[in-house]
DNA sequence: CCAATATGGTTCGAGAATCTGACTACTGTC
DNA sequence: GACAGTAGTCAGATTCTCGAACCATATTGG
């Protein structure tokens, strides 16, 4: 079984459990359009952003982004120091939405540890964020 | 950051770096496909089988068969246990395509160990062993 | 033995996510 | 101020995915 593919069940189990909690709560948003949501800065970010961080095109991003918009979760605002370039911002319910989603991330976590034993988790995200470095093209 | 998207980036980094390979060897798949024709066993494998292991659904399996099927890299025949079923084989370019992306698999997964060491990624592989326990919803 | 139910697979229709290419609006540089 | 580069969008197409409905064959209970 190589090792790639072995990264990939917890990952996809993760994104399983969110996705399903968030429903759950009654906030509707799909997998990609989470994955733009999770990204969004405190204080706003550029869609050129996001799209890098998410491993998209600008125009998927775009896409998403509008949806997001339609639902509600962001809004779109002029950027102060660019005026070519927007920043999306997060709305109330952006943020509730987020809340729960990080909420579940961390309670599936907490299952994995309890699986794996607080050391042998910790070493695993240690070897993972070595891997980081040689597979992240984004830092 | 947390252990979920830490575990996506050495598979998306994989993912990219063997359909980069498998296209410049002029094999023509996508990642979905992929991840059919990497499960199909030396003597055929069902649809249903293939869908399972993917983590997709029968009709998913059927589309992406049916594409590969075209593309010359899979054949189906009856099986001979089963008269309802059939069975999904490689043909000789299917071969030929798997076989390049296992090597690249491999070669990709050595620069991995080369970053981490062998006994790190050993530890890495078992952790990720365990934790698939509690993830792959299939075995 | 056969009716009812289950299983393997396909077809159809729809929606989500993604890309490439072409475009507008603005920035910064020479 | 002209012009190359950057931020974002629009349009069109493709790929992947699923749910619902369906057909053919297998299995099982009476």
């Amino acid at each position: 079984m190589n090792l790639a593919l072995l990264c990939y069940f917890p990952y996809r189990a993760m994104e399983a459990r969110v996705v399903a909690a968030v429903e759950e709560a009654g906030y509707a948003f799909t997998v990609a359009q989470g994955r733009i949501l999770a990204r969004v800065g405190p204080d706003g970010t550029r869609i050129g952003d996001l799209a890098e961080q998410a491993g998209v095109t600008k125009q998927t991003a775009t896409f998403l982004v509008n949806q997001l918009e339609k639902a509600g979760y962001v809004e779109r605002v002029p950027d102060p120091a660019d005026a070519r370039a927007r920043l999306v911002r997060l709305s109330e319910a952006g943020w509730a939405g987020v809340a729960i989603a990080r909420k579940v991330e961390a309670e599936v976590e907490a299952e994995w540890v309890a699986h794996l034993g607080e050391s042998d988790t910790a070493a695993l995200r240690r070897a993972l964020e070595r891997l980081r470095e040689v597979t992240d093209p984004y830092r």
